[in-house]
DNA sequence: TAAATATAGTTGACTTATCAACCATATTGG
DNA sequence: CCAATATGGTTGATAAGTCAACTATATTTA
């Protein structure tokens, strides 16, 4: 990797603040922010997961997760049921509404996403897409495992 | 990209966090947080540039550069001198003490990198870099697009 | 050359995200 | 079984980052 010993936050830290601003502009009209429509997405394709399992998928805190979750709550998006297999967690949810917004919010996602790989082709793209897996992978055990040391 | 209408974001923002965490621990003994770290590299290698040049080179916005470069200059690692050629810029510097910190601090970036890119091999990660760097240049063009339409 | 426009930097209000401490319940191992 | 430990969720404090409004100087153009 010679002389890339900073690129590789930069590239993933530069495109992911440019998605949240351009998100942040599309998901407005919807009263959403580019914070909470990872969950809405997440939850469209699993269902009844619990707040911790989605922090992890997510790669954020679970902090971060039970604040945006209230407000998509208070916003009549998601719901949270008790799980009877274990009263400490919540089975969360979309409503009928939540799923409802799901589809235009992907097509601008998608839409987005096709934009910025412009200049790739279709297997460069899938290449990318398997490289970013095998590193995030990797990223987050180590985290997961500096925790466990404290 | 088929079912990836998110993922490219889910990665990169995953990716950009586990990393953030990662130097921030790294960076305490230091007195640094992760946010200014980027600065003191960036400096490094390109001296005299002044902040908005430094914001679009980062992908950050200028309120974000002038408040970390500040805490920075406090710290007494950057020194600012007023551009001769037009009076409102600055022209950025490290000080000899900036310039000791980066060494160590860029051995530890180096090595998380490697780290979290341990297996893909070399010739994958050339081409990982080469895509994201496409990538960003584009998202940064949009965003830049959409600011100048306002 | 004066007016219009663009650019550099700062600041206040706000969003996004983390960490640490905490409560309550679950699970594990003596 | 019960003590120790782990896990799910919440909250307060704080860091990371954006946006919009502003001041001051530069640049463009009519």
């Amino acid at each position: 990797m010679k002389e890339e010993y900073r690129k590789l936050s930069k590239y993933t830290g530069g495109i992911y603040r440019c998605t949240q601003a351009y998100m942040s502009d599309i998901l407005k009209p919807y009263g959403l922010s580019s914070a909470s429509c990872p969950y809405l997405l997440a939850l469209y394709h699993e269902d009844g997961v619990n707040q911790n399992q989605l922090s992890k998928e997510l790669s954020v805190d679970k902090a971060m997760s039970a604040r945006e979750l209230k407000k998509l709550m208070d916003q009549g998006y998601v719901k949270k049921e008790v799980d009877k297999k274990d009263i400490r967690a919540y089975k969360l949810y979309l409503t009928e509404e939540g799923k409802s917004l799901v589809p235009d919010i992907r097509k601008e996602m998608i839409n987005w996403n096709r934009t910025i790989t412009r200049g790739l082709d279709e297997e460069e793209k899938d290449e990318l897409m398997r490289m970013l897996d095998v590193v995030l992978i990797k990223a987050k055990q180590i985290r997961n495992l500096k925790k466990d040391e404290e």
